[in-house]
DNA sequence: CGCTAATTATTAGTGCACTAACTAATCCGC
DNA sequence: GCGGATTAGTTAGTGCACTAATAATTAGCG
């Protein structure tokens, strides 16, 4: 590695490399901030949307279920779980049988919101400007970094 | 708006939702997660790393140079160069003709830190397995969304 | 059965990331 | 050159997100 090979690969690298995981978390924080006015109106934050999306599509569901789903660690989902609870939109209990294991269940409020939040989806795609199918394109792509991320270390 | 109808568009937009914005969020973090390791061995976390990557394009900058740059509020990088500063990797003082202007600056540790920076791009993109091509494109779709996030709501 | 190992959730601690409120300095129009 | 408006940074407060350590329960093997 010759001080020439490092002003020219190298030093472009540094540079394109501010751009791929600097784009990356750049998009996502502006993104989540697109939904953030959206949301507000649900009471809810980002992450505690996605939590609900899960609960909405299947519940009751233990913690480490929503866990795995959301690819987030209990750790994280333990204090924001008791927010949703302090909001009345869920409940949490242990499972019967399996004392272990946290029952998450949604609350009639919870359930309810539902209704409010089928208008969320629409509202984004066009304050994105986005078809549906270039939404499925930029999520596809997204799913094979995942999916990479998640291989063999 | 009919409950048959709900049943139908509404539903699936429910579930396809929950892909773009959560695909976008889990892929941000599980790429910021690939860094981890090997930014720790420079004792940068993700943000710092990106800050640092600024600084060496180009210092002495304001902060607000950098929070321009980096799409951050100043009150997040605030506390952040506190902490490179900590680190001995940068210097903040006040610009001189400009009492309100804050001027980081890199030490000559933080300046040396680059060498060692040079070999990060090359270990992700070996990680992640992807072409400087396939990380052109990747990049080309978040600049794409972000500029929409970025234009008038 | 009894004991170890694995599973599940919680807590503590660090560091982002944002908004709102505040301080201080500078600009600029009169 | 004065005085309000703007600009630049900081602080406080909330909520993620992660790791490491802990606690409690269950599973399963000898």
């Amino acid at each position: 590695m010759t001080s020439v090979s490092e002003t020219t690969e190298e030093t472009d690298d540094l540079l394109l490399e501010r751009q791929l995981c600097f784009a990356l978390t750049v998009a996502s924080r502006s993104v989540v901030g697109i939904y953030k006015p959206v949301l507000e109106k649900l009471g809810l934050t980002h992450p505690q949307y996605l939590v609900m999306l899960a609960l909405w599509e299947r519940s009751p569901r233990t913690l480490k279920d929503i866990s795995d789903s959301l690819l987030h660690e209990p750790a994280t989902l333990s204090p924001l779980l008791k927010r949703l609870e302090d909001a009345e939109l869920i409940t949490r209990e242990r499972v019967a049988g399996n004392e272990r294991a946290l029952a998450i269940n949604l609350t009639p409020k919870g359930a309810a919101l539902r209704e409010q939040a089928t208008a969320v989806p629409g509202q984004i795609r066009e304050r994105l400007q986005l078809s549906r199918e270039e939404v499925a394109e930029l999520h596809q792509a997204m799913i094979g970094l995942i999916a990479t991320t998640q291989r063999t270390p």
